[in-house]
Order: structure tokens, then C-alpha cells, then sequence
DNA sequence: TTGTACGCGTTATCAC
DNA sequence: GTGATAACGCGTACAA
């Protein structure tokens, strides 16, 4: 019957509640500017057409746009998904809609996204780690879009941060590792290229072997990219070197449960022949066997944190800034004291 | 120095090159349309400008955006990141960029996040099972923004879909329980209501089961959240009755690794006294211990499929086709005879 | 090949 | 309270 086939505007309410655009655009932003006869009016016109405003338009129009743009480096992990959700949840309640890239660990596509999200009109941006080109900082001041980091804590950053010290973490995991008596130590890290969280984690490592007087050689160090495979690879050529490592930690929990996994191939028992630790404390963590030792992020806690800073400094209530969140080492069963013959 | 502190736009470029609007904006879309020496110079001040085009503008003014919309029930599976991620991939290669929300399983927050995509101008959009509002479908179809449903296949369905059957997948794993000899059957499914794919995941189950002329009343069924912990709580709810189960079919890897936690602490063992199967075939399935039966889905092709289908409708190529993955059974060893003594 | 001028759908600033 | 109307930044007929 008739029915309509091109999207109504403004406009085409204004004409069927006999009103101006302004004055719908006021029922629909600010109703209480309007008078009630009026505004039941318009919302009529508004439901019966099926009205939804052209979101290009109000964002030109009102240059804001009440979006935060994300870009992570990867879907594909735990870790981010879940403080992410916890993000997007706070958002909302904040009336702002989340968008979400992910960079595959590239910095060429991050630093595209960025661009594409700073054109989409996004008010606010959430970055994953430090490490990156100062000229993205420049592009972000000159548009004036804040940022915020999440995932990584430092004090010393010149940008507003969400997180912890992932050095000060690996290291009070890596001081229980020698507590225990661990002395030939090895880690399968992320790659540490542009990746200040997996850089700290090494860091982490090594501080805490100085302070017992350990040599930097007793750490025999693989970089490999976060991946189960690549962790139980990593793992096969740990476990063929002479001697063995008594301990292997990891720089997080999907590289050792790749080790785990590898070792369960191996008929190598963990912890009794040779321990195993990761970072974050995903739901992994738990269910891999034997149960990981591993360090405790609040995702989402930093998720909500990161949320409320960030729309804090859109709405220019904030200057941007540092919070540092509480981790913990959390002791399952893959860390024990080294095997006696060692 | 006299840093410019705005935003540079179309206009700021033509005057610093010393040409029209017009001629920047065509060297920026359609450059053989203009002569070697002027773009260069237009270039030019482009790059020395740092200027990027407004995303909002430009979508109003082309009625285009090259933007595809991705809402998924939750970021928080592994099975939807790692399709999506190989459908970010594609969409790239296209030219596309991809936004994605989460709904958290809530068809209203799913409902209103269609909304302000398209109000985004999203030239497509990628919809996770069937199972929503015909009015969103409508709405859909008034804006003419074309949608292609995934991770559910539905040949009777009016929308093109890129999957599977659950219901044939399930069936056919169902089928292997049953012939290992297994008749007291419990099931753990994730919550069914507006939610295709666990449907016929129940579905399948019970079609096998009357195949092989069992009574309806010979399966238990909880229905819980995707989660791991539900996961466990259930199973531990199964193993209370009596007589117990001989297996344990989950609705996904997730609630299967959740049931595998809660054997061991319970102290039973899988599957000399109880089989549990999964279904998806995330990579915890391969390190959970046992490791899990469950049913293989490709993700990844699912998600290229999907983009390279989604893109053909977007330019008009294709009018909506329906393509159907492949899946598989995946025996490992979570799954075995029942015991004897059953 | 290049320039002019209009339209895209809103918001916001004025008057009224 | 409400209504004109000028931006907002870009694409694109159409003209030159």
C-alpha cells in the first residue's frame, strides 16, 4: 500500500507534524526545550515514519559523535576480548557506542585504524600499550581526539594510562620462581618488538634474577608470537637443550598452555620434571592441567576504568589521568621447586 | 611555530595547491582524471597539510561509506574471533573497513546496535544465526542495507546465510555417542531462547537419538550460559543424579572444558566413568585433558565466505546467496565406550 | 582537464 | 516555544 521506499529525513517529519526541523531536531536532543502538545506530536510523526536520524549528518552538524573507537591488537585473545566487553558495557551507560578494530600485532594497520577512526568522528580513542610512533600522538592532539592506553602501566608515559607495570608483575612472579629454587631459567616471550607489555614481562624476569645474584646468561630467552602452536614449539626446543631449564615461564597463559601441551607430547611431567608459569590468569588458566601459576589481571576492572578516564576527558571533566591497577601472582600447580637432581 | 591548530580541510588543500575543491577531491578518488603536474602539486599539500577527509562528510555527500557492520552475541568466544578476524582480513582486501559490537547475547542491545550501524551508513552487515525481529529485517530492507546471517545455516530461511546446520552437526556426533553404546544421555546446551544455533544443536541430539529408537525422556537437558563456569556447575548437577549419565554432550568446547574442570575436582574420570563431547573445535579443545570429541567448524572460511558474499551484494553483484561449510567430527579421547557396569 | 555550484541531513544561532 | 537559516566538509553534475 503505497508503501515508501527512501528513508525519511528531518524534514519529512517536520512536514508531517507541521512543525520546523528545529523543532524536531529539539524534541529528539533536548525535549523539555519543547512543549508537551507539540512533542507528542512529532514523536507520532517520528514513530509512524519510522525515523532514524542520519548519523553523518548529526555528526558533521554537531561535530561529535559520541562514539570511542578501540583498536586492539587481536580478537583472537582472551585478554583483550574480556576487558573489552567490560569497556564497551561502562560505555554504554555512558551513552557512547564503542567500534572496534584489531591491528594484528601490525603497526601499519594500527596507525590506519586510528586515521579511519579519528575521520569516523570518534570522540575518544582506547590504545593498547605505549610503544608506538609519536607522530600518531600528533595526529591525535591536532584533532583533538583524547587517547587513552590501556594494558600497560607507566608513570613515566607523557600519555594518560590504564594498567600495571608489567615489569614489577613478571618480577614478583619470577621472585616466587627463585624463591623456589629455580636456577636454570627459560622464557618463552611475545614478541618484543613494539610490544611494551611483552618488553616489561622480560625486563620483570630479569631484574628479579639480579637481585638474587643471578647471571643474565642463567636466562635462555624465546621470542615467538602469542600463539598455542607457538608455545608448544618453543617448548619442544627448551626442552631438547642440555641441561634442561627447570623452570619455563611464559609471557602469557596461551604460551603455556602451548607448553603444556607440548609436554603432555612429551611425556615430561609439569611441575615434577619441569615447572611451567604464565601471565594474565585467563579461564585458561584453570582448566589446563596441571592448573597454571600465573599472574592476575583485573581485565575488567581495567576495562571500566579505562572506560570512565576516557569519557571523563571527552567530556573535558579529566586532563587524562594514570591509574595503576593491582595484579597478584596467583599459585596453581604448574610451579614447584625444581627436580633434586638438578 | 605558528602550528595550525585546526583541522585541515578540502578547501585548505585546493587553496594551498592553488586548484578547485573538485580537482583535490578527484585527485584523492578518481587521480587518472587529472593531469600528472596538478596532482602532484595537489599531493603535495596534502601531505604537507596532514590532511585526512572527513569520514562524515564524505559519506553524506557519496551516500557510501565502504564500511561493514559486524554485530556478534559477545567477543568473549574464540569461535567469533577467529571467524571474524579472517572476515576483517577480506573485507580489507576489498577496500572494506570493519566495524564490529557485541550485543552480549541481547536482542534489544543487538537491535539498537543495528540501528546506529546503518545509521552509520554501513553498506552491509554480517548478523550472527536467524533468530531476530522480522521489523529489524524490514527496517533492514527500507534502508537498503543488504546483510548476509553466519555460523547458522538455513536453506529454508529468506536471508542468505554462510554456515552449517547445527542441527546436522549435532546429529551426527550425536550418532557416534550412541553407537559407542551410550543410552543414558545428558546434555549441556546454552541457552536456547533467540538463539538458532543452540537450537539445532538440541535438535540434532534428539533426531539422533530417535534414529536409533531411544525415548525422548532418555536425554537430561540443562540449559545454561556459554560460559565456563555454568559449565561446571551443570555437570556437577548430572553427576548428582541417579542413575548417573554415561555421557555428556555440551553445547559448545566452552561448557565441555568447564565439565572437564569439574571432573577432576570431583574426581571422575573422562571418560573411563563419564564421556563429555564439545562443538566447534576451539583450540582449548586440543588442550584441555582429556582432549575433546567435538565437531569441527572452519571458521576462518566461514568468515571469508561471508565477506567475499556480503561484499558481492554490497556492489551489487549478487542478489544473496546461501553457501553451506562443511563441518566435521573430530574424535579425540574425551569420548569412549560407556562403562561397563552401566 | 578543471572550476562552479548545489545537495547531502543535521545542529545551532539567531530572531520572532 | 518556535521558525528561518547558516554552517558542517565533501562529491559530482554541469559548464567552461
Amino acid at each position: 500500500m503505497g508503501k515508501n521506499r527512501s528513508v525519511p529525513t528531518l524534514n519529512d517529519v517536520a512536514k508531517a507534524a507541521g512543525v520546523s526541523t528545529a523543532t524536531v531536531s529539539r524534541c529528539l536532543n533536548s525535549p523539555d526545550q519543547v512543549i508537551e502538545a507539540t512533542r507528542q506530536r512529532v514523536m507520532q510523526a517520528v514513530e509512524s515514519l519510522g525515523y532514524t536520524p542520519n548519523f553523518a549528518a548529526q555528526v558533521m552538524a554537531a561535530r561529535r559523535s559520541f562514539t570511542i573507537g578501540a583498536i586492539i591488537p587481536t580478537m583472537d585473545n582472551a585478554i583483550f576480548a574480556r576487558g573489552l566487553q567490560e569497556f564497551q558495557n561502562q560505555l554504554r551507560e555512558s551513552g557512547y557506542t564503542l567500534l572496534v578494530s584489531s591491528s594484528a600485532y601490525d603497526p601499519e594497520v594500527e596507525r590506519e585504524q586510528i586515521r579511519t577512526l579519528v575521520a569516523r568522528g570518534a570522540d575518544g580513542l582506547l590504545l593498547i600499550g605505549h610503544a608506538r610512533d609519536a607522530e600518531i600522538y600528533e595526529y591525535l592532539e591536532r584533532h583533538q581526539v583524547p587517547s587513552v592506553v590501556a594494558w600497560s602501566y607507566d608513570p613515566e608515559a607523557q600519555r594518560p594510562s590504564v594498567g600495571f607495570s608489567n615489569a614489577d608483575a613478571m618480577r614478583e612472579l619470577a621472585r616466587s620462581v627463585i624463591s623456589a629454587g629455580h636456577r636454570r631459567i627459560a622464557m618463552i616471550s611475545g614478541i618484543t618488538q613494539g610490544n611494551d607489555r611483552a618488553q616489561g614481562r622480560v625486563v620483570g624476569v630479569q631484574q628479579a634474577m639480579a637481585e638474587f645474584g643471578l647471571e643474565a646468561s642463567a636466562l635462555t630467552l624465546i621470542e615467538t608470537a602469542y600463539e598455542i602452536d607457538k608455545g608448544a614449539e618453543a617448548f619442544r626446543r627448551l626442552m631438547a637443550l642440555a641441561p634442561r631449564p627447570t623452570v619455563v615461564m611464559c609471557g602469557n597463559d596461551v604460551l603455556a598452555a602451548g607448553a603444556l601441551r607440548e609436554a603432555r607430547r612429551l611425556e615430561i611431567q609439569v611441575p615434577e620434571q619441569v615447572s611451567v608459569t604464565g601471565f594474565d590468569d585467563i579461564e585458561l588458566a584453570e582448566i589446563v592441567s596441571p592448573a597454571l601459576t600465573t599472574v592476575h589481571v583485573p581485565h575488567r576492572e581495567m576495562g571500566r576504568k579505562a572506560a570512565c578516564e576516557l569519557t571523563a576527558m571527552v567530556e573535558g571533566k579529566s586532563e587524562g589521568r594514570s591509574i595503576c591497577i593491582n595484579i597478584r601472582v596467583v599459585n596453581r600447580h604448574s610451579l614447584a621447586k625444581p627436580p633434586c637432581q638438578s
